[in-house]
DNA sequence: TATTATTCCTATCGATTTAGTATGAATTAA
DNA sequence: TTAATTCATACTAAATCGATAGGAATAATA
């Protein structure tokens, strides 16, 4: 089962319509929803945050929309993921004010040494993963399912 | 920073508490929570759960309490995470009833193989580190501590 | 046998996060 | 000038997280 964030599932799913999309001219949020079954107004929610993160362009106005701003073949995964992963940071953990055990705090060390270790290999096959592959991928399975029906 | 769930994060306290306690006696649920400033009938909840995944064995009445159920060497730090991270199943997912557009369905089928991929590479850090080595890396670096103070 | 200490079971609760909706201003092509 | 679009911000409903609460079951011990 699928258990990314349906907000990066959702913003991959735009980046890979975008990757399929002539790229010369826009897309936009509105032809991504309902080709994918959105919500329109939170895929343009999603598309603003790819926008922070320098993956999409966008142009305003009538016959607006969005473009990828990198090739596909140059966007990972990792960054997609990353990029709407929020990483609010600023440790909103200011808690109890009251000083941790000691124990607790050498577990503590132990513990976030092991999270990054998780974290770094959770990035490293993410890193390995471009956006074109998904593209690839995602034409391949397109096609397997036509030449069933087609039978 | 440690961004395992707290839950997680207090069952391994607990297991490391009982790695270090005397094994032929029982360590009560309430010393566990005193010595690592946990609150004592949520580390009852979370040592249910251990218990249920084979991990801990429990006392009832008087002078009861836990002790590990294997060797500390055993023991791995996937099956602690494991356990504790409530595997729901029964796919609470059973959402709005509509099929899924094509391209969905494909980006789906490639994001689970992802995810899968993603939840290997955790597992294969985490199956790795030992309980054993966990309570002897906390001793190291208690000790540590405790010369800091020392001079 | 009564008391006391403990695990076990189940329900509830407040805060945070997730997944959206709502409203409308700013911008731009036609 | 109008229509189509992004952009900004706030709100809301549902789920999950981090507990708290009440009490039943069990067992040692006085």
């Amino acid at each position: 089962m699928n258990r990314f964030p349906i907000k990066v599932t959702y913003g991959i799913m735009a980046t890979i319509e975008l990757a399929l999309h002539d790229r010369s001219t826009p897309l936009q949020a509105k032809a991504i929803a309902t080709r994918r079954g959105i919500p329109s107004r939170f895929i343009e929610q999603i598309l603003q945050g790819l926008k922070q993160a320098g993956i999409v362009r966008s142009l305003r106005g009538a016959q607006g929309g969005y473009t990828l701003a990198q090739d596909p073949n140059q966007i990972t995964l990792a960054e997609l993921v990353n990029s709407m992963n929020g990483k609010d940071l600023s440790s909103p953990m200011a808690n109890g004010t009251s000083e941790p055990t000691e124990s607790r705090r050498a577990s503590n060390t132990i513990l976030s040494d092991i999270w990054a270790q998780v974290q770094e290999a959770e990035q490293a096959v993410l890193r390995v993963i471009s956006l074109q592959s998904l593209v690839e991928q995602h034409q391949k399975l397109e096609s397997q399912r036509s030449l069933m029906y087609h039978i």
